[in-house]
Formats: C-alpha cells, sequence, structure tokens
RNA sequence: GACCCCAUCGUCUAGCCAGGUCUAGGACAUCAGGUUUUCAUCCUGAAGACAGGGGUUCAAAUCCCCUUGGGGUCACCA
C-alpha cells in the first residue's frame, strides 16, 4: 500500500473480556500487530469491556496472558508483565465514560442522537411482531416524537433511558475495505441504533469509534462479522468530524465440518462422550455419577495445578459447585457452559476440541507453531512459502495477501508443523520445554523421575512427539508402579506374547536372567545382550524379543525404543515387569481365549 | 426472510489485480512401495481441483453477468 503521507501505523486488537482467546481472535490480534510491526507502527492493545456482565478480570488477564504466550505484544495497553502503558489510556473502555459521555452529549446537543425510554421487553415485542409479520425490525423513532417536557418529565422521575443516533440520510454508505474493495450499504437496512446503554456505558458501536479516534488508530483490522457493522462506524465519524481509518476486514475460521468454531464445540463432545457413557446405565448410576461430578473442587489454582483437571480454565473464577441442576441441563443442551464440558471429559478421559489457544497450549502445541499456522489460514507470503518465525511475519506482511475466502482449521496440518518443529530442536531446547510443560501439566512426571532418567526420557521421546503433551500421555507406565502395569488384552500383545514356539513369553523367561545379571545398566550395555540373545534364539529378529520385553514393561506394543525404554526404567523395574508378567502367563491365557 | 461477503485438489493455498509460459504448482491428509525393534518418524511414488451456465476476447482459472452453494449481519453482545 502506498503511503503517501508520514502517518504512523497504529493498530489495535480489541477484544472483550468475556472469556478466553478463541484461536479467531488470536489471528486477529496477530494481523494487527504483524501489520503494525511490519510498518513501523504501533501495536495497541484495548480492553472493550463494555459489557459489564459479560467482563471480567480474570478473563482479562488470561487473554492477555495468551497473547504473551503467542509472542504478541503490544506498545500501548494494559500493563502486564513489564509491557502496556502509554499515552493514549486509559485503555479499558470501563475507564473512559467521561470520555463517552461528552461525545454523547454533543450529539444530542447537535441534535444527531436522542434519548429513548422504550423498555428491552417493549423492543423485544416490536422485533417478534415485526419477525411475525415477515418484515424487517427498524426502530420506529417514536422516541423523537416526544417533546421536551415529557423528556425532562421522565428523566426527572429518573425513568431509564437509551441514547439512539439519528441516521443522517438516506444516501448509500460508502465503505472503503483493503480486502473487500468498495463496499455500500443501504441506510435502510440500519435503523437509529443505540450508543449509550440503560447502565450509562456506551455500546461498542459507539465506545469503538471514539476510542480509535482518540487513539489514532490508522488502520482497523477485525473479524468480518463487523463488515455490517463499519456503515454504522462511518456514519459515526462523520456526525463526530472524526478520521476515517483504513478497514480491513478478515474471513472467517472454521472447523473441518464447515461448522462454525466456538465454545460449543466442547460441549458438544462433552455431551457425545456423556450420553455413550450414560446409554447403558440404570438411573441410579446416573445421579451417583453426577453426585460424583458436583464433587470436585472448582477452585482456580489448584485447578489448573491438578494435572486431572488441567483443562479447567485460567479464567474461571467458580464461586460455587456446578449442581446436578446444572450438569443435567447441560446435558439437555440447555447450556454450553465449557467448564462442565471440561470436567465431564477429564471425567470421563475424552479429549475435547482446542478452540482456545489455551487448549491448545495444554495440548502441548509450541507458540510458533500456532502463530505460523494462524497466519497461513488468511494469509499467503506466496512462492510456496509456508514455514515461517514472527521475524518474517514483520518483514513481509502486508494486507494485500489477505486471502478472502473462509478457511476451515486442519488440524493436522497444525500436526504436522508442530512435529517438524519439535524435531528441528535442539536436544536441550525440547528438554527444557518438555520439562516445562510437564511441570506445569503433569507435574507427577517430574517428581517421580529422577533427572537422570527425566532427560534420558526426553531424549527417547523428542522425535515421536507431535504434541509436547501426547508423548506424556503414552509414558504413563514410566511412573506407575511395577504393579500397576495392566497387560492390553489386545491381538497385537496376544500375537507378541503368545504366537511361535518358542513364544514371546518363553523368550521373557530366557532372558530375564540375562538382564537381570547385568551389572552396566545402560542402553549400551542391554543392547548387546538382547542382540545376541536374539541372533542366537529368534534367528537375529529382535522384533521376536523386544516386543515381548515391550510390553513386559509397558503393558502395551507402544513405546519409545526398546534399550532406551529399559535403561530408563531400571534394572529393577525391568525384571520385577518381567516376573510378573511372566507370572500372569496363565491367567492372562484364560482371559484371553475366554 | 432482507442486506452484505465469499467460491482453485478432501483441507490450507500459489496462480487472478497487469488474460497466453497452466497438459494448474506447493503443503497437510489419503493410497502404494521402501527403511525401521513397536508407535511415531523418514524416503520414493500415485491419485486428486479451476462450482455450473452465459458472455468479452485470436486466447479465460484469470475480466463481466446470472445461477448454485457456503458464510456473515440484522441486540441496551462485542
Amino acid at each position: 500500500m502506498s503511503q503517501t503521507n508520514p502517518t504512523i501505523v497504529r493498530t489495535r486488537f480489541a477484544p472483550s473480556p468475556s472469556g478466553p482467546l478463541h484461536v479467531g481472535g488470536a489471528r486477529t490480534a496477530l494481523f494487527c500487530w504483524a501489520y503494525a510491526k511490519a510498518h513501523d507502527g504501533s501495536f495497541i492493545l484495548r480492553i472493550e469491556d463494555t459489557d459489564q456482565k459479560r467482563s471480567s478480570d480474570a478473563a482479562c488477564q488470561a487473554l492477555m496472558h495468551d497473547l504473551r504466550w503467542l509472542g504478541i505484544d503490544w506498545d500501548e495497553g494494559p500493563e502486564f508483565d513489564g509491557i502496556g502503558g502509554g499515552d493514549f489510556g486509559p485503555y479499558f473502555c470501563s475507564k473512559r465514560l467521561d470520555i463517552y459521555h461528552k461525545y454523547i452529549d454533543q450529539l444530542i446537543d447537535e441534535g444527531k442522537a436522542y434519548r429513548a425510554f422504550e423498555t428491552p421487553q417493549e423492543l423485544d415485542a416490536a422485533r417478534s411482531d415485526a419477525k411475525r409479520q415477515k418484515h424487517n425490525y427498524r426502530y420506529d423513532r417514536s422516541a423523537l416524537k416526544l417533546d421536551q417536557a415529557t423528556i425532562q418529565a421522565y428523566l426527572d422521575e429518573g425513568r431509564p433511558y437509551v441514547v439512539r443516533f439519528t441516521l443522517p440520510n438516506d444516501e448509500p454508505i460508502l465503505v472503503r475495505d483493503e480486502v473487500r474493495g468498495e463496499v455500500t450499504v443501504d441506510p435502510k437496512e440500519m435503523d437509529d441504533f443505540v450508543i449509550l446503554k440503560a447502565d450509562g456505558y456506551p455500546t461498542y458501536h459507539f465506545a469503538v469509534v471514539i476510542d480509535d479516534e482518540s487513539m489514532n488508530i490508522t488502520h482497523i483490522i477485525r473479524g468480518q462479522e463487523h463488515l455490517n457493522n463499519t456503515a454504522k462506524h462511518v456514519l459515526l465519524q462523520d456526525a463526530l468530524g472524526f478520521r476515517r481509518p483504513v478497514f480491513a476486514h478478515l474471513s472467517l475460521i472454521f472447523n473441518p465440518d464447515g461448522s462454525k468454531m466456538s465454545k460449543r464445540e466442547k460441549a458438544k463432545a462433552a455431551r457425545k462422550a456423556a450420553s455413550a457413557f450414560l446409554q447403558s446405565k440404570p438411573t441410579e448410576d446416573v445421579e451417583a455419577w453426577l453426585s460424583h461430578l458436583t464433587s470436585f473442587d472448582m477452585k482456580i489454582g489448584d485447578l489448573v495445578r491438578n494435572s486431572q483437571q488441567r483443562h479447567l480454565h485460567l479464567y474461571q473464577e467458580v464461586e460455587h459447585l456446578f449442581s446436578p441442576t446444572d450438569f443435567r441441563s447441560f446435558l439437555d443442551g440447555d447450556t454450553d457452559e465449557p467448564g462442565i464440558a471440561h470436567l465431564i471429559a477429564d471425567d470421563l478421559g475424552v479429549d475435547l476440541p482446542e478452540i482456545d489457544v489455551q487448549d491448545f497450549r495444554v495440548s502441548g502445541f509450541l507458540p510458533q507453531v500456532l502463530v505460523n499456522y494462524l497466519a497461513l489460514l488468511g494469509w499467503s507470503p506466496g512462492n510456496d512459502v509456508e514455514k515461517f518465525d514472527h521475524a518474517f511475519l514483520i518483514e513481509h506482511f502486508d494486507l494485500d495477501r489477505i486471502i478472502k475466502s473462509h478457511a476451515k482449521f486442519d488440524r493436522d496440518k497444525l500436526l504436522a508443523f508442530n512435529l517438524d518443529a519439535i524435531q528441528a530442536m535442539s536436544p536441550k531446547q525440547f528438554h527444557d520445554l518438555w520439562y516445562a510443560h510437564c511441570r506445569e501439566y503433569h507435574p507427577k512426571f517430574v517428581e517421580k523421575l529422577s533427572p537422570e532418567r527425566f532427560d534420558m526420557l526426553a531424549a527417547a521421546n523428542q522425535s515421536r512427539s507431535k504434541t509436547l503433551d501426547d508423548t506424556v500421555k503414552s509414558s504413563q507406565f514410566f511412573i506407575m508402579a511395577d504393579d500397576a502395569i495392566e497387560y492390553e488384552q489386545t491381538k497385537a500383545v496376544r500375537k507378541a506374547l503368545c504366537n511361535g514356539d518358542p513364544s514371546g513369553y518363553d523368550h521373557l523367561a530366557a532372558i530375564k536372567p540375562l538382564l537381570a545379571d547385568l551389572t552396566d545398566w545402560t542402553k549400551d550395555a542391554i543392547e548387546p545382550v538382547v542382540d545376541k540373545y536374539s541372533q542366537e534364539h529368534a534367528n537375529g529378529k529382535l522384533g521376536k524379543v523386544a516386543q515381548p520385553l515391550r510390553i513386559a514393561v509397558s503393558g502395551s506394543t507402544v513405546s519409545p525404543a526398546i534399550f532406551e525404554t529399559l535403561a530408563i526404567l531400571g534394572r529393577e523395574a525391568v525384571v520385577n515387569r518381567i516376573t510378573r508378567c511372566l507370572a500372569n502367563r496363565q491367567q492372562f491365557l484364560d482371559t484371553s481365549n475366554a
């Protein structure tokens, strides 16, 4: 874009602190940030907390935490973790009420806005009437016909009112959008919209216009859901004599099935899991399960530390426990409360779809990978370039390569990118990251493994970790008690243990003393012993011996490379587990034949 | 329903604005083969798209129109 005047680029991300940061919001923030940085400008974070009922400080903190985790730092905005501040504050709408009121008064004085006294109920009724008669609802401007004496009388008696903006004329409204081109909106599609709510707070439309002007915002990059609203903003800017910033509206991100990515996804998945679980249960069991669920202590802090409930959100400040009634109405689909969805999912051991930034964090995605992927979802640098970092974005990002069509979120591709990034790390980098992830979300891993063993496990897992979390899940047997290992009743396990002559069990019995006698318990010492054994007794087929060993120590056919696995577990655990596996031989044969 | 936006492999996209070099390129996923002590990797290969119809033009994935399909907005939410 040609910048003819030397205006300094200023972009802003203006989220509402009413919930966790959604990937869609994160992408908007990323694009605002990238554009500002690419043009030597400033990126501003402003908290749009004009909805008193839904805003919370905890959500705001979580939001900023997520932004910083992604590496999206703001030049101006709320102070947080060493950044923020600035000369155009306050950066919370709720602290700018006097500014809004000044402009509201101005508009009323100039006859460009007026007070209206209808109640929300009256308006709802009028709206549903209009809907029934199949025509579009527009506010009928009856408050405009009120004479001054009546208005004064209403004000004197303290009747609540809103302020509406008077639509100026019938001229089509032209919005220039950097990604969509010129969009015209017929004012007949709008009505005298509310700019000040009865509680004295401005609506989004009003606050955003005032704030963007007073904070010198030059470029407004936001989701396409605001495209229609932009006409209102333009009208307001004209009425107030404000400058008109550059607009760029981003298309939305969807689920692979084409549905909108929203918190409802979590509720849907949790309900599905619950109904599968409840299917065959008698009524009393359902009751018992519900009361079991309500017994969780929902205090923040504990929640996040508790690995069983690691998905529960930082932002949630739940004062009271959910009641069985809450759960029931959730299961009936009357509410989509994500807290309940996570409780159910954790209890049932199912994964919920990741839709919020923090979901991706607990799932073990790397922030730079998420940023890379998100940038690619709606923007393309061209030339088949796909992998890039923050610095590349700062260098190359611009509005002209923003994609106009909607995109579906492809989790498999994200996963592939994450694996690539993990494999590209140095062993030390991976170790440190994996350690931090375990300490945060799986503290038992850090507590139960000695540092030496933890280090070995990290090294053994790096190249097979699609996320920081998936190898933690598949490595549970490393921290289990020897007698807690359960042998999977699967075809693969049976085959490895029972088939052939000698069978896997026979090999285990034969190799056990060789391992028990090993004095130097390292990968390099174990390997030749097992290799030599398989040369002599299994036609050199290492798998014939390795698989039974793997099952004996882990309970399943999946683990890191076998010699590393044995080395990490230690001789005592390995021998114990082989002994126990052999002792279970008859029982295993009986039950697996049954 | 009204208005607005969008349309290239299953998915994300390059190519489109400045029409020919496009028998449409890449990535993820899929399939086949190979490597490997399991899983995951890794290597090689294959299959796979210009939504449909009209124009404009010597020439259209590229420009225009219509249809169809998808999405968004229509709050004292943002």
